[in-house]
DNA sequence: CGCCAACTTGATGGCTGTCAAGTCAGGTGG
DNA sequence: CCACCTGACTTGACAGCCATCAAGTTGGCG
């Protein structure tokens, strides 16, 4: 949908009044085909918009759960702890993208949320959403849509986690992200890893000296270009040719 | 010649009317505290039971998405393949548990559904179940808890599948099975798996080998008794002191 | 009774973890 | 401007856990 131009919004520099109308990732967060009106209660759903800097957590394992957050720009990690030490990132969320789902279930967030680099959310306060979904059709079934996805997604995880070796695991992942950043309006070839080598290896269920080896032996072959944390995919079709590839 | 003429309930032999109402598992499934006429609105929309013999598909994954499933009785696995071959299994499921959240993303199932028992499910038929959560607040918290759940127990098999060495990860598989038969009244120390090495190893991201290996060593230490698919855990604590321990 | 799938156990090898040393990049302060 | 410092990354050597391959055992079932 084409916006004419439309009057200024106040802005703070904490927090801003969030307007999904006016939001170019609309079609991320929501359901095509809202009437005005529709748009509006959500809109008065959304409450604010919060910025999070980098390295900031957005919430905490164990601590209440009230809302769960889109993501307006950024990019965030979660994980979990357990008692003794060990930790793993269960994901990597960007612009679009909805944080939180994991604390409905008990009212409490059973993993953390932290920026990787400075963003801002849009805070959704869940009993609202729960209301507004009873409401209006769409928004209920795509609600739920986004769980779903949450869950197939984290088969997908299971799945490269259980049955793949290191390299497959680097180039699914690359993959991924670089799928995702094209449907972003960004370059599917080019872009800069937010995260750590460590924290890559943590999600992929790998050492991080595993994964810098990989990223060599990926340059070494002509696959991609790597400068630290800038990423260059030269080629795609190698890549996935590494992941259909028997290992017996 | 005349039947007693008190209306009789219909049944067949592969589909039973569903009776929310009368069913012990009905805290599993269901919130707390629906009316008797919520109750009639939720038996009317569970359609009926459906039995699914050992080794049967309750779904695949490319079939459409329509419904999803309480396990009234018995024992599925759910997995995902690839295109090599390749599978993984995502999930063991027992008695009160729900089915086929995958498919709502896509309107397509995304994994299969087998049953490792003669088991008996009923269906949700998925947009009876928006509607009526929609006028049932208390159902719709319910089902938005449900599929948290999911998500939750999800992260958990990632760190398992990250984090963990074999060991562990056995301890930890067994440690879920009990308290899960513990929960639902069996024994929490001796219970028949359902399922083989292999897909216990598919599970845990292990070959049924090792899968063999540490259940006997777990026998030599005298934590465990194992007999083909019959389990008596002799130790509960020594298998939990497995999950603490510092890996390095 | 015999067959077959499931399981167990042993021997060997390879992938990836571990330990260690060195390099690189970015930021800070003199 | 440069020295310095620190965290992130790379690379090498080695070891250990688990996969692989192979052979034998068990138990269920026709």
């Amino acid at each position: 949908m084409h916006k004419p131009n439309h009057p200024v919004i106040p802005l703070t520099l904490t927090t801003i009044k969030a307007a999904c109308s006016q939001c170019n990732l609309r079609e991320l967060c929501l359901p095509y085909g809202l009437s005005e009106q529709e748009i509006e209660q959500v809109d008065s759903m959304v409450g604010v918009r919060r910025r999070v800097k980098r390295s900031q957590h957005l919430y905490r394992a164990g601590e209440g759960f009230e809302a769960i957050y889109a993501i307006r720009s950024g990019f965030f990690k979660t994980d979990v702890l357990l008692e003794d030490g060990r930790n793993q990132v269960t994901g990597f969320q960007m612009a679009g993208e909805i944080l939180g789902m994991d604390g409905i279930s008990t009212e409490t967030h059973t993993c953390n949320a932290v920026a990787l680099e400075d963003s801002e959310i849009c805070i959704i306060p869940f009993p609202q959403l729960e209301n507004l979904s009873r409401e209006i059709h769409a928004l209920q079934h795509h609600f739920h849509k986004v769980m779903s996805r949450e869950i197939v997604r984290d088969h997908g995880v299971m799945m490269l986690l259980g049955t793949m070796r290191a390299e497959e695991r680097l180039a699914a992942f690359l993959l991924n992200l670089s799928q995702r950043f094209t449907s972003r309006g960004y370059s599917a070839a080019e872009f800069h890893l937010r995260m750590t080598r460590d924290e890559i290896g943590s999600y992929l269920g790998l050492k991080l000296e595993t994964v810098s080896r990989a990223f060599s032996r990926f340059q070494d072959e002509g696959l991609i270009n790597v400068q630290q944390k800038h990423i260059r995919i030269l080629d795609i079709a190698g890549i996935k040719k590494l992941l259909s590839r028997q290992p017996s």
